[in-house]
DNA sequence: GTCTATAAAAGGATAGAC
DNA sequence: GTCTATCCTTTTATAGAC
């Protein structure tokens, strides 16, 4: 692929990303798309044929920084640590990548009728690996029986809210954007909460 | 308001919610509503004149039981048994009003545009209420000193995930829909990691 | 690879008969 | 209050010149 391919390529998933997160799929436009990308619209569709190819594109794109979320959990051995890190690195990608959660989210709620077999199944892959490792932690008495999967859920809506639901959490703090502070105190808590809430112990 | 006027109108709401929630307000179109209203285009434009009023009401009808959910941490005394309601509320509405919530979600993911100045002002102060509370409870040493407001959002987040990110929850869990077992089994978890996370005493 | 012009279809909304 | 026919705008997508 050519040089300038990819860099109008790129340049398009960023501005649809955006837009997508913001209004939607069917929200956005593909002139409004092509508008703010810069381009006339018949370079989008000589880039990505259809509407629905480039979203699938930017979805693909979306979806890989929170593919790699789950690293500390596969790379640690102890969980006081490796939940730490998750739930650290989660808030980071809900602090610099609110747009992917957004697109994600709104995706996922309308019954992932987008999102490309092998994405759905390498996240699929990625869940059963972290139930089992919550799994195996209880197994050896690092945690306290709860329920796996149910703490997987929890860990996930309770970071991902903080880019997804922004909005809210921006009214009720009074602010019009969430500061590196806001995503300490919230680290610090969920953290707090998990490793008391599920007796977890250091290895 | 005459009956059957009352029973069109509450008849569109209900057809228009679900389509709102499964397809977003861009993505449903009036045509597609009065089909399944089974109902002509036009009749849904007497009793509604324009699509976004249409949607102002189903937003109405749906911030409702959000509101309503509350409830147990104004009327309960002891914190432990409040926490408990509130959780266990919460996800009622998670299993009962599953498109309402998502369809608030949604808007909320959007920047909330098309929220009524009086719903949004009155879920304002429905947190700042639940706030005050959570200091009250940490002031009186009921309650650890956790962040009252991260709290509130971990709350808000972990519960409605079960109705927004439902398709998410059920391609892990490897059914197609949640079922009363599985709800008993999340308020189980949050509830005790709740009470455990945060030091919840009885009064 | 790029872009002007335009086709083709969908969607919001209304006129006007009943 | 109800509905057929239709208007007008927006939107996806492409033809075809450069």
């Amino acid at each position: 692929m050519s040089r300038i391919r990819k860099k109008n390529q790129d340049n398009i998933i960023a501005v649809a990303s955006r837009l997508f997160a913001e209004k939607g799929y069917a929200g956005t436009s593909t002139a409004e798309i092509a508008q703010e990308a810069d381009i006339p619209k018949p370079n989008l569709y000589y880039y990505f044929n259809t509407k629905d190819k480039l979203y699938r594109a930017v979805l693909e794109s979306v979806t890989k920084p929170l593919l790699e979320a789950s690293n500390p959990i596969a790379e640690l051995d102890d969980p006081r640590e490796a939940l730490t890190q998750y739930i650290k690195t989660k808030l980071i990608i809900s602090r610099d990548h609110a747009l992917a959660s957004k697109t994600f989210a709104n995706e996922v709620m309308t019954g992932a009728p987008h999102l490309p077999e092998d994405i759905a199944g390498a996240l699929l892959e990625q869940s059963r690996f972290i139930v089992s490792k919550f799994k195996d932690w209880i197994d050896k008495g690092l945690m306290a029986p709860v329920s796996p999967d149910h703490l997987m859920y929890m860990l996930w809506a309770s970071t991902q809210t903080y880019a997804d639901f922004n909005w809210q959490i921006c009214q009720v703090a009074g602010k019009d954007m969430l500061d590196e502070q806001d995503f300490d105190e919230a680290a610090a808590f969920l953290v707090s909460l998990v490793l008391k809430g599920c007796d977890v112990k250091p290895l």
